[in-house]
DNA sequence: TTCGGCATACCCGCCAGACGGTATTTTGCG
DNA sequence: CGCAAAATACCGTCTGGCGGGTATGCCGAA
């Protein structure tokens, strides 16, 4: 019995050439292939697939959100995270929201395969490298935290400001406290989200919704 | 006589999977894959590819920069562009680094072989899609140039790289450029866009699709 | 109750960002 | 060919980003 898999990816062309490489293996059926979330939960009753491999970067809903749905309407389908960020942040949210193997596309079709080929028996499968960073991240002392490395609201109020344009002198200003102050918060929201620099914090806030563009 | 054909593109899995894909052709021979710019450069004088298909997010040195090299050292290889983007900033970008053909990953991958092919014989393919967004930017001149005065290519490659997160320094090893240039590069374009900020800068640049997020 | 997280605040230093010039070479275009 | 624009490069100054400490009071959870 082959395993029926079900592509959701938004990019049509790699969409295509990774079906042509999967379909190259006799113990795999591409049944079906999706451009977004929403595409994906509709059909998905109808085609049963075993597996799915979910990009994390789907129009509509993303990844992380379609395959927490998908957990719940169709709880015996498995997941296999696909994406190009090797960032913790996704990966983690990825396998909270119930995928079983996470793969970068920065890895050889062969680690598909055998994420493919684990998580149809029920095991998960993450690629040496993607492991690796799960393991920094539990080994960072802050298991749980380590998955959603929230901000406190004050935090997040000074990445805010930050992350607008106003220098550590200004947020000040408008949040009545000492520029020392604002410093040391920002200094912990860096650490907290292992990113150096302004630019990157504001990359990371406009794609957690903090800012609007 | 096949078209050979090189392979520049960072995510290994769809570099492996767009092979397959591309040598069920009868006319065309991969005959080489790279996954930077670098490496592109080092290797071409010895591959000898007819055609390049050029990922636009290379690591180490992005595929505008690539391409405007290529065409220096190698100006009979022909360069596909290739790209997740439809922003026409890196369309417009890339054709004017020396590209005859530009196609995005949403589209199916006949459009990819349309454009090899084109290319191959030295005429330019734009898939429909992408000859609309340079439709549209050759029209729309007037009102998007008013508000927002041209970078020159250089200050755009400047900008992406700044909002990246890269330091003068980084940029300008990357760039093999002095930094005290980069830093000139920053200056004009903070002055032409009126905004002073690196974060400013990143969301403009988000803005633009310049960059991805 | 003790420990950890949070918010507040300050010390230090280093270096990069931001902004002001000036000057040369290269290149694209009429 | 000649000009304008772009790209290259250097000279300053000064502020702020960034990271290393340390310390205080408060609060909630173990």
């Amino acid at each position: 019995m082959k395993t029926r898999l079900l592509l959701a990816e938004d990019h049509l062309m790699f969409r295509q050439s990774l079906r042509i490489l999967l379909e190259q293996e006799a113990d795999i059926a591409v049944v079906g292939e999706v451009g977004d979330g929403m595409e994906l939960l509709r059909c998905v009753s109808e085609i049963r697939p075993d597996v799915v491999c979910m990009d994390i970067g789907l129009p509509g809903l993303d990844g992380i959100e379609a395959t927490r749905r998908l957990r719940s309407i169709a709880p015996d389908v498995k997941i296999v995270g696909l994406s190009t960020h090797t960032d913790k942040h996704f990966i983690l949210e990825m396998l909270h929201a119930g995928a079983l193997g996470y793969v970068t596309k920065n890895e050889a079709g062969e680690e598909l395969l055998r994420a493919i080929r684990a998580v149809r028996l029920g095991r998960t499968y993450l690629t040496p490298r993607v492991a690796e960073t799960v393991a920094d991240a539990l080994l960072n002392r802050d298991g749980s935290r380590a998955a959603a490395p929230a901000l406190s609201s004050r935090e997040s109020q000074v990445l805010r400001l930050v992350t607008n344009g106003n220098t550590s002198t200004q947020i000040a200003e408008q949040l009545f406290i000492s520029p020392a102050t604002v410093d040391v918060h920002r200094r912990n929201i860096m650490r907290k989200l292992n990113l150096h620099s302004v630019a990157d914090l504001t990359r990371y806030a406009i794609r957690h919704g903090l800012i609007t563009n």
